[in-house]
DNA sequence: GCAACTTTGTGCGTTCCTTCACAAGCGCTT
DNA sequence: AAGCGCTTGTGAAGGAACGCACAAAGTTGC
């Protein structure tokens, strides 16, 4: 999973120490949340949120209760406190700007992503150096040249980068964003990036996805002594 | 039934036995090691290919010793040998048939992405059911309806499938890949799809990615005593 | 006010994963 | 051919995560 061994020592159970296994699947939890919240659901037992989840409803309660105690024993939890609890927690009531480099189909996709808002995010600039990209509006911002990171950055507080380039360029950008103070960055090119062990980044790769899709695929294939056609 | 089933621990290790948690890590070092390959490297010690891995070095050898003893001591790994044994495992030997269903921009991202036959998989259509869509041209391939799945799917007797549709039409998707054979699906759309069990989704959230960061981001930032923001 | 029922919160055993540390093995040098 | 330096492969220890099972705690109905 996750090797980003953040501080180290820190993962003790201190105030906030949520284990990393459960900070991956919150997110998750605040997705069917909301869906539940508009369709009208206002309470919501472990058993069926875990259900809808796809997760065990034991690792469910587990993981709700490094949040705090919000339930109520023969009822279940409130669907609204949930949310806020679980917000509270990956910190939506704060809004991050963040920055995506690279315009193309990619960029363009998250750029019109909608969920930034309601998610705590905030796109604050979208940069690309293609002439033929730079001036024109997309998701309602105007493409930037990558030179203009700096300024964009410290101007509004930049600490969240996404880097949806080609993999030649990826490196120079992660570089570019590190020293314009970007310290957590979400890389969807097909790279690893070198950076500053303070920097935190998350890979999002499409091949190794299905690399482990395929691998189970075939996995499964073998024990039925089939053969990929 | 299986090995398992008579075999206390030891086989748990054995042929086909890799842990979920290495697979996971395999087409990172398959893409680490195809770089080094590309700039001329032809051999590798474990330290020098965690270090570019960003992983530790222990824990890459037990690994790659998962798959078999490739490695020659005091020297380290063959670059080219290591490459075809995870790629062996990981399936890449045999070509996997994949769909996209959904050609917005995320669509025509993941269509142009270059790296599909070279590790393992042949793009074989991509449907859409928006008029303007359908008929155009996309990576090489022409956009047919959705209505053309089932042919396609059992023609190139395709299992693996991507959803890059937007939120709502996601789950009918699914539902129509499930029972057109597909059992491999990659979800980019935001929810939860909800499947048979023998069928295996692996969801991709922008999202989530972003909310983990954010978490971090921000634990980071309490800990020094600042306000997000 | 009490009993029956429901659901949470969690202690505990189990499994899985990670990391350390070192013996075994290989090539190079002398 | 023997010793030296380097690197692999792995035993073992320590953690982290999972999931069962149940007591605690609340609600509902009478």
């Amino acid at each position: 999973m996750t090797d980003r061994a953040h501080a180290g020592r820190a993962v003790a159970v201190r105030r906030g120490g949520v284990p990393e296994a459960t900070v991956a699947r919150l997110p998750l939890y605040h997705r069917v949340l909301v869906d539940l919240a508009e369709s009208g659901v206002a309470t919501v037992s472990s058993d069926a949120l875990a259900t809808t989840a796809g997760v065990n409803p034991a690792k469910l309660r587990k993981d709700l209760s490094f949040l705090g105690s919000y339930g109520t024993r023969g009822v279940g939890y409130e669907v609204s406190v949930l949310i806020e609890q679980i917000g509270a927690e990956l910190g939506i009531s704060s809004e991050w700007p963040v920055v995506i480099v690279g315009v193309g189909h990619l960029g363009h996709a998250l750029a019109n992503y909608g969920g930034f808002a309601s998610r705590g995010f905030r796109l604050v600039a979208l940069f690309d150096d293609a002439p033929q990209l730079v001036g024109t509006e997309v998701a309602g911002l105007t493409v930037r040249p990558f030179a203009d990171l700096p300024a964009v950055a410290r101007a509004d507080g930049v600490l969240i980068g996404v880097v949806a380039t080609p993999a030649p360029a990826a490196q120079q950008v992660a570089d570019a964003l590190v020293a314009a103070g970007v310290n957590s960055i979400l890389n969807f090119a097909p790279v690893v990036l070198s950076v500053p062990p303070a920097v935190d980044v998350r890979r999002v790769d499409l091949a190794s996805e299905l690399q482990i899709l395929a691998f189970h695929q075939q996995r499964r294939g073998d024990d039925l002594g089939q053969v990929a056609r």
